[in-house]
DNA sequence: CCGCCTCGAGTTCT
DNA sequence: CTCGAGGCGG
């Protein structure tokens, strides 16, 4: 016999743990700490092995009781599990509900918005408060058991507390979390597993495990969005109540659905949803759209296997299956072979994909991608379409698979491949698809931003070979713009001024424009405020430029050997002799070195000697007097007899103003 | 040596 | 935006 007092402990801790469970994961609001609750099961399940007679089948400690299964049975639902009509526009949404209505004799009715989530419909069967199980929609007659599993998802209720209908069924929908996707295929990929494609195959895959135990390390989640049936009480008169009272059992309700009243507030939260689902933790393909009052469910009843009184809105696709026509190739700024995949042209959320990029080989093998392949093509919620994965059923072993090219496409040089990595690429830095590329790169925004030379005139000017290299950009004239024709006058002076304006650019935006490997802007601008110019950059050993913070051994390398060429050095020289700058316009430190300085009269905003401080500070020196050397006479209030023979001999003045926009930044 | 963080490179369509 | 590589701290 077991003391009563332990028989109430063991009872108290029950409750509790399940009402904590019951805050954390359906309402999300917990009251204690995992600490805490950790405690609490801990203590729980010490009872429960001392006294094995105490454990219940609601015991928060069964989440996880039975034994791997060998399979899963069948079961025969009571109520079938049906399936929704689609809407795809409001034309279709309207003429909906003027078929509804004029089935209802023109009666006004509410309805029922919900988010239509792309996860697994299951039924959860409750008797005398318990569950005693759940199934997968299966084909809507006819589901499998997978009790066990559902078990593990902590937002189900094992017991409900207080009053319940004798037996009941709710539906609901089980999902993956797509912040939990990510580090699912992370997992999947280290233990050499497949890796799903999207989280709905998560769901389904994680709902059809026969180890209760690896379910349970899967943070699937539920939302209840319908009853099936109630035997023994009086429930509500419609399905929004119904929802609510199956909330205050202790199921989780989504909190995004709404009641409307009409066809306009449906429209709205379609739309609403169309933009912001992109923020929700699960996917959802569409709005459910379902007539609120029972008696007038029943009137619709339904056709098939689809039911009158619902219908989904559907979003439109993010994902479409088309076929894989080709593998293309890229050659990179940096002379990596960049697959791409020729798509059967394809709408995927609104627009016409007809390529997707593969990345590398490797993804292409990972993903097990080949010619002529129906693949799943997705542009989440983002913009760039990538392909997902290839759908294995629609093989006819006609497919072929992908190699990499032994030579490069566009210049036919041997590639070379980094051992370690299936990462190709085309070791001729004059391969002419390298030096587009660096060309459109040199003109980018982030370079020397020439404005109006965009990837047209890029082409054009290679192909007429009036570019050999990034220099020749300086080298352009009107003459040779008009003979590309297709070429307006004023755009022709537009790009030469452009062109002109660029060489003004910022010592770190052309350390960048140059597209020395593993310099980007970032780098770039690290190196400009080392050196401040770019003899000294070029000068500079490995040795030295490891040194820098940032700079590790593999740009260091990269760094030395783009300078240690002799062709790109002759492009240094011939931008030096085109005019464009290589030193930092505001060299933060030195960049007075070698200027002369005399300064006069009385400044505002700082004592004579605070300037020549200044001066002194930033390399530059001080005279006395104004001579020819004298580089700048910095002209204060009430200058005197220097500032005439400043004049006199022509010395460029700087008023106060000026004299500190130079010294200025710091 | 490993994990974390930042940066670089490539990318689609209208 | 996303993936992978490089840098760096522990």
């Amino acid at each position: 016999m077991i003391d009563t007092n332990i028989r109430e402990r063991a009872k108290y801790l029950r409750n509790e743990i399940n009402r904590h469970n019951h805050l954390y994961h359906v309402l999300d609001r917990p009251e204690i700490g995992d600490a805490e609750y950790d405690r609490l099961m801990r203590e729980l399940g010490e009872l429960e092995n001392q006294y094995p007679g105490l454990i219940t089948t609601d015991s928060p400690t069964q989440r996880v009781g039975a034994p791997p299964a060998d399979g899963f049975t069948e079961v025969k639902h009571v109520v079938p599990l049906l399936s929704l009509g689609n809407a795809f526009n409001d034309e279709e949404l309207e003429s909906w509900h003027k078929r509804v209505t004029s089935l209802l004799d023109g009666a006004v009715f509410d309805t029922v918005c919900e988010l239509k989530m792309d996860g697994l419909a299951v039924a959860l069967t409750y008797e005398n408060g318990l569950l005693i199980h759940g199934a997968t929609r299966g084909d809507g007659l006819r589901g499998e058991d997978v009790t066990q599993n559902l078990r593990t998802i902590r937002s189900i209720p094992l017991s409900i507390s207080g009053t319940s209908p004798e037996r009941f069924e709710v539906r609901g929908e089980v999902y993956f979390p797509r912040s939990h996707f990510a580090r699912l295929n992370e997992q999947r990929i280290i233990n050499d597993l497949p890796p799903f494609a999207n989280p709905r195959n998560s769901a389904a895959g994680s709902l059809r495990q026969l180890d209760p135990r690896n379910t349970a390390q899967r943070p699937l989640d539920i939302f209840i969005y319908g009853l099936g049936y109630a035997n023994g009480t009086q429930m509500p008169d419609n399905h929004w109540d119904t929802m609510l009272y199956l909330k205050s059992l202790g199921f989780r309700i989504n909190s995004n659905n709404v009641l409307c009243h009409n066809l306009d507030d449906v429209k709205n939260y379609y739309r609403h949803w169309l933009d912001d689902r992109k923020d929700l933790d699960y996917d959802a393909d569409g709005v459910v759209v379902k007539v609120n009052s029972l008696s007038y469910q029943r009137n619709l009843g339904q056709v098939g296997r689809e039911p009158r009184w619902a219908i989904a809105y559907k979003f439109p696709a993010t994902q479409a299956v088309t076929q894989l026509l080709d593998i293309g190739i890229n050659v990179g700024r940096t002379g990596r072979l960049n697959p791409y995949a020729v798509l059967e042209p394809v709408n995927v959320g609104g627009v016409t994909v007809k390529t997707a990029t593969l990345h590398n080989e490797d993804d292409i093998l990972r993903k097990d991608v080949r010619i002529g392949d129906w693949v799943l093509v997705e542009r989440a919620g983002e913009v760039i379409p990538r392909v997902v994965a290839p759908v294995i059923e629609h093989r006819t072993g006609h497919e072929r698979k992908f190699a990499m090219p032994e030579r490069c496409p566009i210049c036919n040089t041997i590639v070379v491949r980094t051992i370690g990595v299936a990462m190709s690429s085309c070791p001729n830095t004059a391969c002419p698809a390298q030096l587009y590329e660096l060309l459109k790169h040199f003109v980018s925004k982030g370079g020397m931003d020439i404005e109006g030379m965009g990837e047209k005139l890029c082409a054009a000017l290679l192909d007429a070979s009036l570019i050999e290299d990034i220099a020749d950009v300086y080298f352009i004239t009107r003459d040779d713009l008009i003979k590309l024709d297709h070429m307006a006058d004023i755009s022709t002076d537009n790009i030469i001024n452009a062109i002109y304006k660029s060489k003004e650019r910022p010592l770190a935006r052309v350390i960048f424009a140059l597209g020395i490997l593993h310099v980007g802007s970032e780098t770039a601008e690290i190196l400009t405020s080392h050196f401040g110019d770019i003899i000294p950059l070029a000068r500079a050993p490995e040795e030295e430029l490891v040194t820098i913070p940032g700079i590790g051994p593999i740009i260091a390398q990269s760094i030395s050997s783009y300078f240690h060429d002799q062709d790109n050095m002759e492009v240094i020289e011939k931008l030096r002799t085109s005019g464009v700058r290589l030193q930092e316009e505001n060299p933060l430190e030195l960049r007075l070195t070698g200027t002369l300085f005399v300064v006069t009269g009385k400044l505002e905003s700082l004592t004579r000697a605070m300037a020549e401080t200044r001066i002194k500070e930033l390399g530059g020196a001080i005279g006395s007097s104004v001579s020819r050397k004298t580089n700048y006479l910095v002209a204060g209030k009430d200058a005197g007899s220097k500032l005439e023979e400043a004049l006199k001999l022509g010395t460029p003045m700087l008023s106060e103003d000026e004299f500190l926009k130079m010294i200025g930044g710091n």
